[in-house]
DNA sequence: AATGTCCGCAACCGCCTTCGC
DNA sequence: GGCGAAGGCGGTTGCGGACAT
């Protein structure tokens, strides 16, 4: 992995655990507990540091964990939940008995999403311009290589398209923005990665930002709730106001529309 | 059959929070 | 209040199997 070992230089083991490891570790917890996670592999007798030890035991070796394949009831609660609370796994976790967050984690980012419209979206984005760019790089290759490819770049929001998205000081909350869900968006919109989305509501019920999305809410005559709401933490109010427009498709259709054009102002959104 | 690519999953890492001194 | 240790969390990685070419 990319990153710099913490327990290979203190003479500890990395990688997968042996069946034995785990008998180890689960007799000794078994007979012990697990008061302190630090000392636990010494004491047990594994070369392992803690942190190893307590996320082989509560994702794996716990015996209350659930196996197999989640039901589709199982599925629908993370999505929903997910809707409401974003990346906060665990707290989704909290909320399946027997599912640990690794698990709820893994299943969202390989399964749970692809459903979801808006992911869907994206994911065929990313397969059409690679097919694209495999397509141009073969031209190039028929064209002797007389022509660069350059992959396509999304339109940057600047901060200048910021301003333009910025300039509302009469706000109205209790208007209704009626935003029409543009189901075909424009071919050159940005495109959108995870984070894009879990940050529209953040774990912690307030709004984090991105690079992109903050000049395209910040204007708050775009939402039917004001922002504020997001960034005090009221989730209830705010996923209530999230499912009145559509959900992230409200979301999704704003920034790629703002993406689209510079000019992108609270008229265009209303039209 | 061989090779390349994609996908799922377990495990790791760094950061943040909590707790005790 | 400051500090360090420990625990918890979410993001990321790499291996290995499945699938496609």
């Amino acid at each position: 992995m990319g990153r710099a070992p913490c327990c290979e230089k203190m003479g500890l083991k990395k990688g997968p655990w042996t069946l034995e490891e785990d008998h180890i570790l689960i007799n000794y917890i078994n007979t012990n507990g697990h008061g302190n996670w630090r000392a636990l592999p010494k004491q047990a007798g594994l070369l392992r540091c803690g942190k190893s030890c307590r996320l082989r035991w509560t994702n794996y070796l716990r015996p209350d964990i659930k196996r197999g394949n989640f039901t589709r009831e199982e599925e629908d609660t993370i999505i929903k939940l997910h809707e409401m609370l974003g990346n906060r796994w665990s707290a989704i976790a909290a909320m399946l008995p027997g599912r640990t967050d690794n698990e709820i984690k893994n299943v969202w980012h390989t399964h749970l999403k692809k459903r979801l419209p808006q992911y869907q979206h994206n994911h065929d984005r990313k397969r059409n311009l690679k097919q694209k760019e495999q397509d141009l790089v073969n031209v190039s290759h028929v064209k002797n290589q007389n022509t660069a490819y350059r992959p396509l770049s999304p339109p940057q929001c600047s901060s200048s398209d910021i301003s333009t998205l910025t300039t509302s000081d009469n706000l109205d909350h209790n208007s209704t923005t009626d935003v029409s869900v543009n189901k075909s968006p424009p071919e050159n919109v940005p495109s959108l990665d995870d984070g894009f989305w879990s940050e529209v509501l953040s774990a912690d019920n307030s709004y984090y930002g991105t690079s992109n999305f903050p000049a395209i809410i910040a204007d708050q005559q775009f939402l039917q709730f004001p922002l504020s709401s997001l960034v005090t933490g009221e989730l209830e109010n705010a996923t209530s106001s999230l499912s009145s427009c559509e959900g992230m498709d409200f979301w999704y259709d704003l920034y790629t529309r703002a993406g689209e054009s510079a000019e992108f102002d609270v008229d265009n959104a209303r039209s």
